[in-house]
RNA sequence: GCCUCUGUAGCUCAGUUGGUAGAGCAGGGGACUGAAAAUCCCCGUGUCGUUGGUUCGAUUCCGACCGGAGGCA
């Protein structure tokens, strides 16, 4: 069976990759996917900078505002429904164009995520974490190192959230983590796919931030945290309420802060998440960066293929 | 005007009983397979305010000067 081909604009945030994305479906007969592990809360519209709903009536839009902030969403999630969004759109002859910055979402999506048996489970998950936070970090570790000698090497002791994940595969499955990604590993991508990165100098990239983050402001970023607040959002440690915005404004708006503090703050955790983005991206050897002015243009002339 | 405190990495500060210095944050780099906007790892030379003095040697002690904070007038 033949492969279907598809389009995916990656990159830091506020690289310009929705206003790409929007003209090339429109010129391409395509239809937008969104890559984004956030903008698939509804209401998070301002802090995801989610598009606009006019710019969603000129292009239909796939996997945004299909969960609740309060539900879990995941990669796993993700996969099936973003297989589901392709597979429809492919139905209808047009051009699945994936946008969006969350790179695991997308590469798991090309190439295969864990098995279904792998399936997760959020009580041993926290009762794993609570072992390491009572026990220590290099106690999980050791468990760990007993089931699955590989992963542990591999997954430095600290980052207990790795660690646990580890060790809930190996309990769920009686078959280490390390042997499940060996059946991903080096796979094929399932598509015909060509990944292009909006590419941007860094000085630049960090200027467009800065001005997103007070466009933002002006927009009522301050609105929509107060009003998660009081829906009670992020008083659990939900996906959700992780977001970036969120995280940073609350503090403003509980008086442990000034305004311009928060702002700052906010702008410099969306530059470091920016960078953490690039580094994901470009040692992806499927990923081609393009200049962003280029894209366009690049894509129109079929010289990506 | 006098007195006290203070001036060390981009920022907040620690420290050297005199042998030219180190943390947090910021910044830079990296990892990443069911929380990924999350999580984790690695990276610290800077005229130790300026200028004289004491000393083999001063960022460290002493003086003066220039900033800053407070107190007395």
């Amino acid at each position: 069976m033949e492969k279907i081909r598809l389009i995916a604009l990656v990159g830091a945030t506020a690289s310009g990759k929705s206003a790409a994305a929007l003209e090339l479906a429109e010129r391409l007969n395509g239809e937008i996917v969104s890559c984004d592990s956030m903008q698939v809360y509804r209401g998070m519209d301002i802090a995801t900078a989610k598009p606009s709903p006019a710019e969603r009536a000129r292009v239909p839009h796939h996997l945004i505002d299909v969960a609740e902030p309060e539900t879990p969403y995941s990669v796993a999630s993700y996969l099936a429904d973003a297989e589901a969004a392709v597979q429809e759109i492919a139905a209808r002859g047009r051009l699945p164009i994936f946008c969006g910055g969350t790179g695991l979402y997308l590469d798991r999506f090309l190439f295969g995520g864990l098995p279904a048996q792998t399936l997760s489970d959020d009580s041993l998950r926290a009762e794993l974490l609570a072992l390491a936070a009572q026990k220590g970090n290099d106690f999980l570790h050791t468990e760990l190192a007993k089931v699955d000698p590989a992963s542990a090497a591999a997954i430095h002791k600290n980052n207990v959230r790795r660690v646990a994940r580890a060790i809930e595969i190996y309990r769920l499955t009686g078959v280490p983590k390390s042997e499940w990604d060996l059946q991903t590993q080096n796979q094929a991508c399932r598509y015909d796919a060509t990944v292009l990165l909006l590419d941007r100098p860094r000085e630049e990239l960090y200027r467009r931030i800065n001005d997103r983050v007070d466009a933002m402001m002006s927009a009522g970023l301050l609105e929509e945290t107060a009003a998660f607040d009081r829906r009670g959002v992020f008083q659990s440690n939900t996906t959700a309420a992780q977001a970036i915005g969120y995280k940073e404004i609350l503090p403003y708006l509980h008086g442990e802060c000034d305004l311009q503090t928060a702002v700052d703050n906010l702008k410099t955790a969306t530059r470091r998440y920016a960078k953490r983005q690039l580094t994901w991206f470009l040692a992806k050897s499927y990923v081609r960066p393009v200049a962003a002015e280029e894209v366009i243009p690049l894509v129109l002339k079929g010289e990506l293929n």
